[in-house]
DNA sequence: GCTTATTGGTTGACAGTGCAACCTTATGAC
DNA sequence: GTCATAAGGTTGCACTGTCAACCAATAAGC
């Protein structure tokens, strides 16, 4: 009677193909709402806010195009016009027109904004070394990070984000 | 001019810390997506709702406390219970008193919510292989899966979940 | 037995994000 | 130049999820 019949085959508890997956979404999920917690208890930043701050800043001059941003970031359009509102109305960045294309906004952080980001700097990779480079092997961190990039490529664009911009990935290296 | 006085160190974005934890934010977003995507488009159920469904089909007798599937599927109470609702809603599962704990809340898959689940999982099974399985090379996966493993553990229980380990928070220093 | 603290679950208010529709400006065809 | 098409951004709307407050019921002290 207890004895449910068994699940078929796909549904197995025990198909070794989900565990590496699961264990996956689990650090994932884990792990970057710890840095989240920190960031927001210590300086009132989400991980998303705080990553586009910093993305502004390594731009040149302090100033990016809205759709670079979401590139980047991984939001939505509409997501990164939301963020950068709130992030205006907190004084960390402005608004700009953009002067080689008159459809196009730029966000430049304010001096405030930078502050802002030097100190939560601070914070972000105090945590990214308790909570993911101390705890990596070592030796593992190259076939981590070789890994995450090649599972980045191959999943491919991010719905709207689907634009090309081959060139945009260009060095870095 | 255009030279800006360096950004404070912690902000470069040459900064080796922070290549492996980007590369593995940007892997969990596109790959997810991905199969989100693919689980919506065709069984029109996202992967929310899909980890729900099966976690439920694995626990005994295919019904599971509603507190214990929040931890499984690592979404807060409330997040749970409306999820369930929708669950419900759409008749996959069912609401049942939990006989041992008149507090209780028990969630029971129904047989159209196995049909589902398990149509659901032939997609699912797809996409992980060739979103994941296959594209992470063979040696590496099981240093992948003990990685993810031990950051899951390291980084510790989720805000409001919490509840059973006074001691990880102690001090902070 | 009571009384107090804890736990399980739901609800209300609300934050954050995506999609689709829209406007504006560029770009390309001719 | 003119028109059609595409791209950058913002806005309306819906959806999903969290937090805090709450009620109901169990567990722990005494």
């Amino acid at each position: 009677m207890i004895v449910a019949e068994p699940v078929a085959r796909p549904l197995s508890p025990h198909d070794a193909r989900l565990a590496p997956w699961r264990a996956f979404l689990e650090a994932h999920t884990r792990v970057s709402r710890r840095l989240d917690e920190e960031l927001r208890a210590e300086h009132d930043l989400s991980l998303a806010e705080y990553d586009t701050l910093l993305t502004i800043a390594w731009a040149p001059d302090r100033r990016i195009r809205m759709r670079t941003l979401a590139d980047s970031v991984m939001l939505s359009k509409s997501g990164v016009t939301r963020l950068i509102d709130r992030l205006v109305a907190d004084g960390l960045v402005e608004r700009s027109a953009c002067l080689a294309d008159a459809r196009g906004a730029e966000a430049v952080l304010t001096p405030t904004g930078l502050d802002r980001l030097r100190a939560a700097a601070t914070t972000h990779l105090r945590g990214i070394d308790r909570h993911f480079l101390e705890v990596v092997a070592a030796p593992d961190l190259p076939i981590i990070e070789r890994t995450m990039r090649v599972l980045a490529d191959a999943a491919g664009p991010l719905g709207e984000r689907a634009t090309c911009s081959p060139e945009l990935v260009d060095d870095h290296s």
